[in-house]
DNA sequence: GTCCGTGCAAACGTTTTGCATCACC
DNA sequence: GGTGATGCAAAACGTTTGCACGGAC
């Protein structure tokens, strides 16, 4: 069993009136268990292993499908493509992203605005006022220098 | 007049060895004076009407050139192109973007954290604390429903 | 059997690059 | 005059689309 298999939207495919198909769940199922910021070509490539025949254009519409069926969200981190992550059932958790400018490492940083007060609180309230703008979404990214590139860059 | 010529790097510009030309003062002006949020190719349009002459390939390359040296900074929100405005001189100046999904309008809220509290700075305390990450540049942009188009939505 | 989903290839829009020419210094 | 900047065209890149076929229901 290459991929775990622990998410399943089969029953929910059938409510929205769409087919479930292998390479569907295949793409689930891989962004389910890596839980990393894959890009459309390393999706591809990774459910080819499993389905040699998918075509990269299937991976796309998939994407999208999945996206806008809120279970799965696209991440921009400005290197020209772009990422998803798994993120159904996590829908009061916001999640900020550290890139490193020089490695290109992502460190995720969850906040669950159920559980734990929201960082960005204040700052949306003045928004929210000031503008009268419903935030419906937030798109929050940190560039800078990880830990292990800070050290590298110091020695020289 | 055309452009407000109010910002010159030509001294910048020899310090490090660049050449002061006619097409990348005018992009600079443009940006300088608009204070929008202007695609390559929007700004390419405009500055062919003063240098009819000019390539779009000048363009991305003056553009690219800018954001090395600070001038400008590119955004990204989500529609397929780069936008870029002048930041020249608001070095301690964050920037963040409100986006609305439905119009596509663009407000910013500028904080200046020399003289304003950092609306961030406890987020960013745990972040660097937490993963000992230097945060150089924030990148925040909210997506949801503006003014106008919140109130067009809820006579339906 | 009926659709929706798929693979393939071609098209798309933005951005980049190669190269000969041009203009700043 | 030398070197960097430019214009043009072509290429590159990620992504989308048209179309005929195949598989889920």
């Amino acid at each position: 069993m290459p991929f775990e298999e622990g998410w399943c939207c089969r029953k929910r495919f059938r409510e929205c009136g769409l087919k479930w198909t292998q390479t569907r769940q295949a793409i689930i199922d891989l962004l389910h268990s890596k839980k990393g910021h894959l890009s459309a070509e390393e999706i591809f490539i990774e459910v080819k292993k499993l389905y040699p025949g998918i075509g990269l254009a299937t991976v796309y519409r998939t994407l999208e499908l999945l996206t806008e069926l809120g279970i799965l969200r696209k991440f921009d981190f400005k290197d020209g493509r772009a990422r998803y992550e798994f993120i159904a059932g996590k829908e009061t958790v916001e999640h900020y992203h550290l890139v490193c400018r020089i490695c290109g490492k992502i460190i995720d940083y969850e906040v669950d605005l159920e559980k734990q007060q929201d960082p960005l609180k204040d700052l949306k309230n003045i928004l929210t006022e000031r503008f009268n703008f419903s935030i419906e979404r937030s798109d929050i990214q940190f560039f800078g220098l990880c830990d292990r590139c800070k050290s590298l860059s110091q020695k020289d």
